[in-house]
DNA sequence: GCAAGGTC
């Protein structure tokens, strides 16, 4: 029998359809999906799930408090399997098998994940023959050429690939132990550190610091208000922005009743069609109508699991040769793109534009078949037809803008007004998204003279650089080579859930600033993105057969190794600032009672409060809700000056509570109006929670009316009944009116 | 309970 193993499920479903003659058979193995086909000679396709197994360290090093952090440096390492079914599946057709062929993605961790399956057959099949299909597009053209010229599998790829993987393991496992247990947060609440995202919260983290270190300038601009045949435009001078008050003031002093048009220029500008998606501009696209990356992802792995677009996790921006596209545009000749469709295959040559990056592992992202508005929900909808009109607007024409430059003459001071009006909308029609508007005014003639209106003089003042968004921050993670298509989104939802930043756009805690700063002084390699570059370098030459990836490692330990003394030396006062900037964050503002901080505690029991630091002479309190992490905002409350609070579920997003002492206040409102709104209960079995069994407890302790309950000691009624405490309390407040 | 990388 001859095994053919794919990367995923789909793929091992379309490559059997492809390689049978007829319709393959599917069968469950182990509870796993497979292909067969062929009659004497029989080929079973299966596909995996990407990883099937995990690298790890024994079960001797699970304790945080037992095993120090830097024993994990040279630690041994054990794989284990993630995908238990996928591997037993494996097992039972590779002792089965005569040959196996590696078809999975063509690319690094492709070759890895081939590897590792191949190491499960040969388990349990020690000579097994094996080969490897290179494919990069899952047409039937490209599979058969790959079936028919299969190749070796390529041992220094996976090698460099693994060596990856021992990396991340070892120094994102052990720098995290290691921050978590100086700053004492373990469990749910521990502290990561890792290659991608500790850069990542650097970059996030800089950023905030430039906004603080930033000083507003003051500037002005300068505006006049002109009219021709009724129609008002706005025209500014030369000089944007004036950095002297006094010269604006002259200027402004000078501006008199008309203007004369002293010059007009008119061209026309082309705007060029846009590349085809990668996951990248995808996911940018996505963000600026309204998604965000996770979401965007969510999505569109539904439409590929669905067979509407192709494969979402893509680096491509160039077409491949084996994709027939003009079929592919066909496709839409009907139903909703069908005027869009037909407006292309009009054209003579379909030639679609290239983007910079062409990878060999799967196209960009287009639409793989056509689908009707009724079978998809508003969401995925939106996103499909992004999908269809970024892919259409690539083989369009440029657009064209007809642009105006008009200068004005107003006391020997020059104005400006520039125009523009789109007057070949060419890819524009495809894909009307973030178009720029068209900027008129009337029709002016040189030589003209016009009355002036109105002038004004606007005050401002420059802004600090914005807090990145999230699609920018990934494009800026594309561009630093962080991370890869698939896990850049990942990484960001991971700092937001390690609450290491809140809000869109993204905003550092206290704690982040605290971590970074303890890298950046004594482990500063995990926060550079140079990291991942030298060891892309180092992975090239393991896989071109350069080195070896016992070498890379041994001297990544010996780094670590170094970077762990440093670590270890300067304990103390990493662990100090952690907890400094972990106490910031829990910082809410200042007592109306005595002024000392107002903080986030814990009773001895585990619930949460808000609590005073001046306790026990203050005892000013203000509730919590009783699950979710409090992150403190820098909004702050007009009233109390407190500030505001979200509160974010283990997976659920972050909502808004606002200011914590205006939500109590309301609550107590609530209550109140509740109250009044229901009649006292007559009997004592009329309060919500006390049933049969409880009225005889209250009974037997000599309450059997509802005033009694109220005017009653309620330590003395739960010594007798024993009875919670907590409960009579409540029913006493119940009743009280 | 740890990373980052696949995939669902």
């Amino acid at each position: 029998m001859h095994l053919i193993i794919a990367e995923k499920q789909i793929a091992a479903r379309r490559i059997a359809s492809i390689l049978s003659p007829k319709k393959p058979q599917k069968k469950r193995i182990s509870g796993i999906d497979s292909y067969e086909f062929g009659n004497d000679e029989k080929t079973i396709v299966i596909g995996l799930s990407g990883h099937i197994v995990q690298l790890d360290f024994p079960p001797a090093y699970n304790n945080w408090q037992k095993v120090e952090a830097k024993e994990l440096v040279d630690a041994e390492l054990i794989v284990t399997p993630t995908h238990a079914k996928i591997v037993s599946a494996l097992k039972k057709l590779g002792k089965k098998a005569t040959k196996v062929t590696i078809a999975t993605d063509y690319d690094r961790e492709g070759e890895l994940i081939g590897v590792e399956a191949l190491n499960i057959v040969k388990g349990v099949n020690e000579n097994i023959e094996y080969e490897r299909a290179v494919y990069s597009a899952i047409t039937p053209a490209a599979i058969k050429e790959a079936f028919e010229n299969t190749t070796k599998i390529d041992f220094n790829l996976a090698d460099a690939g693994h060596s990856r993987q021992v990396i991340d393991l070892v120094w994102g496992a052990s720098l995290t132990r290691f921050i978590s247990l100086a700053s004492r947060r373990l469990g749910k609440q521990f502290l990561s550190v890792g290659r991608v995202q500790s850069p990542t919260l650097a970059l996030i983290v800089d950023r905030e610091k430039e906004r603080e270190a930033f000083v507003p300038t003051p500037y002005w601009e300068i505006y006049v208000d002109l009219a021709k045949n009724g129609e008002n435009f706005k025209i500014r001078h030369k000089k944007t922005r004036f950095w002297e008050k006094e010269e604006a003031d002259r200027v402004f002093g000078v501006i008199g009743d008309e203007a004369l048009v002293s010059s007009l220029e008119t061209s026309t500008k082309e705007d060029k069609p846009p590349t085809p998606f990668n996951t990248t501009e995808f996911i940018r696209a996505a963000n600026s109508i309204g998604f965000t990356p996770a979401n965007a992802m969510r999505i569109a792995e539904s439409l590929y699991t669905n067979g509407y677009i192709s494969y979402p996790r893509t680096d491509n921006t160039v077409y491949p040769s084996t994709i027939d596209l003009r079929e592919q545009i066909e496709i839409f000749s009907k139903g909703h793109f069908s005027e869009y469709a037909k407006k292309l295959l009009a054209k003579k040559e379909l030639k679609p534009t290239k983007g910079k990056k062409e990878t060999t592992d799967h196209p960009p992202i287009f639409p793989a078949s056509v689908a009707k508005k009724s079978q998809l929900k508003e969401d995925e909808w939106k996103l499909y037809e992004l999908v269809v009109r970024r892919f259409f607007a690539t083989f369009a024409e440029n657009a064209e803008w007809e642009t105006m430059k008009v200068r004005f003459d107003i006391n020997e001071e020059e104005f400006r007004a520039n125009g523009s009006r789109l007057v070949k909308s060419g890819w524009r029609w495809y894909y009307p998204y973030n178009a720029p508007e068209d900027r008129l005014f009337p029709a002016l003639e040189e030589g003209e003279i016009l009355p002036v209106n109105d002038k004004e003089m606007l005050d401002k003042e420059t802004n600090p650089p914005g807090r990145y968004g999230q699609g920018r921050l990934i494009k800026m993670m594309e561009d630093m080579a962080l991370g890869t298509k698939a896990t850049r989104h990942e990484i960001i939802s991971k700092l937001y859930s390690r609450a290491y930043v809140h809000g869109n756009p993204l905003q550092p805690t206290q704690t982040a600033y605290a971590v970074v700063e303890g890298l950046e002084n004594y482990a500063p390699t995990i926060t550079r993105p140079d990291m991942t570059s030298t060891l892309e370098e180092d992975m090239d030459r393991i896989a071109e057969g350069n080195t070896s990836e016992e070498k890379v490692l041994q001297q990544s330990r010996y780094m670590l190794t170094d970077v762990f003394k440093e670590l270890e030396d300067n304990r103390e006062k990493i662990s100090e600032s952690l907890r400094e900037g972990l106490r910031k964050d829990k910082i809410i503002g200042k007592c109306p009672d005595c002024g000392c901080d107002l903080i986030v505690r814990r009773s001895r029991r585990g619930s949460r409060f808000i609590g005073c630091e001046g306790y026990p002479d203050c005892t000013f309190s203000l509730p919590l809700p009783k699950s979710g992490h409090i992150l403190v905002t820098d909004k702050t409350c007009d009233k109390h000056s407190l500030y505001h609070i979200k509160v974010k579920g283990q997976k659920k997003r972050a909502w808004d509570l606002g200011c914590p002492y205006c939500n109590y206040l309301e609550w107590k409102e609530e209550q109140k109006k509740e109250k009044a709104a229901t009649p006292r209960p007559e009997k004592i079995s009329d309060i919500p929670g006390i049933g049969k069994v409880t009225e005889e407890k209250l009974n037997s302790a000599g309450i059997s009316t509802v005033d009694e309950l109220e005017n009653s000691d309620a330590n003395e009624i739960s010594k007798t009944t024993n009875i919670p405490l907590g409960k009579i309390i409540r029913w006493q407040e119940a009743v009280a009116y």
